[in-house]
DNA sequence: GATCATCTTTAGACTTAGTCTAAGTCCATG
DNA sequence: CATGGACTTAGACTAAGTCTAAAGATGATC
């Protein structure tokens, strides 16, 4: 959607051209997506981008607010361009990355953890798709 | 607690010097723990044990249910002593994992998620301590 | 427009967690 | 003793990610 330049002009960062290659894969693509998919993508339109790059860009998207990183299964950091808060259910056949509407869920019981201010919370669910 | 030989007996699992040293440290020690951390505790009293015998028998222990193996932070798989259900606040100062008693929340509106069958989930809560 | 500082990118080395392999050890059984 | 199975070992290998040092681009200032 709307100037990706501007997108990023907005959030105080610097649009290069390697920048808008990475930000353009993030609309492009599927909503969860690990920095080596990104950068195996991004390599095809501008072929001499670093690795260094892909991950420095992802990070300071991250720290920018534009995506959201998330631990949700071994091996690598899945990048979310949905940044607002919702849940995660994780098909155990496929593999694949399921988002849960937050109001699909209730929670109860963070305000009263002890001595721990809870600053933010999510579930992690597992399942299969019936059938 | 109880002779550890025996645990891993009647869990079909063959005990062997090496694993019993592993199955040691999880009593003694914290609740989670990563892989690397074991091996190099556990290499202080069985100097020769190679990290694969290390990694191969976490993995086993997991298999076999006598440990949990989650993914809660970036970095490593942490091996969980405690393997009924409970939920995880990550301390956002200190990295540091306590757990939440299953009971502490409550979560309403796994059993409608459309077309998944829910297998499992929890809570993962990031926060700090108070003061 | 030339100068200089700052920001950014690059290639590649490096690190860490984890897996894999091939050879060797240690039984048990015939 | 021979064979086989289960287990361990060292070390090579892989994959994700970080770091570095040098080169390149940008931008403010004169
Ligand atoms: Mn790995
Ligand atoms: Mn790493
Ligand atoms: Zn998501
Ligand atoms: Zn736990």
């Amino acid at each position: 959607m709307k100037n990706l330049m501007e997108t990023l002009r907005q959030h105080g960062i610097q649009p290069t051209p390697q920048r808008l290659e990475v930000a353009r894969y993030i609309l492009e693509c599927d909503r969860h997506f690990s920095a080596e998919q990104a950068l195996s993508i991004v390599l095809e339109r501008c072929p001499t981008i670093s690795r260094a790059t892909v991950y420095n860009t992802l990070n300071i998207l991250v720290e920018k607010g534009l995506v959201a990183a998330r631990v949700l299964t071994e091996g690598a950091v899945v990048f979310d361009s949905r940044v607002a808060r919702h849940h995660h259910l994780i098909d155990t056949e496929t593999g694949e990355i399921h988002d849960v509407d937050w109001g699909a869920l209730k929670v109860s019981g963070t305000r009263s953890l002890a001595d721990f201010e809870v600053q933010e919370y999510h579930v992690v669910l597992k399942g299969r798709k019936k059938q």
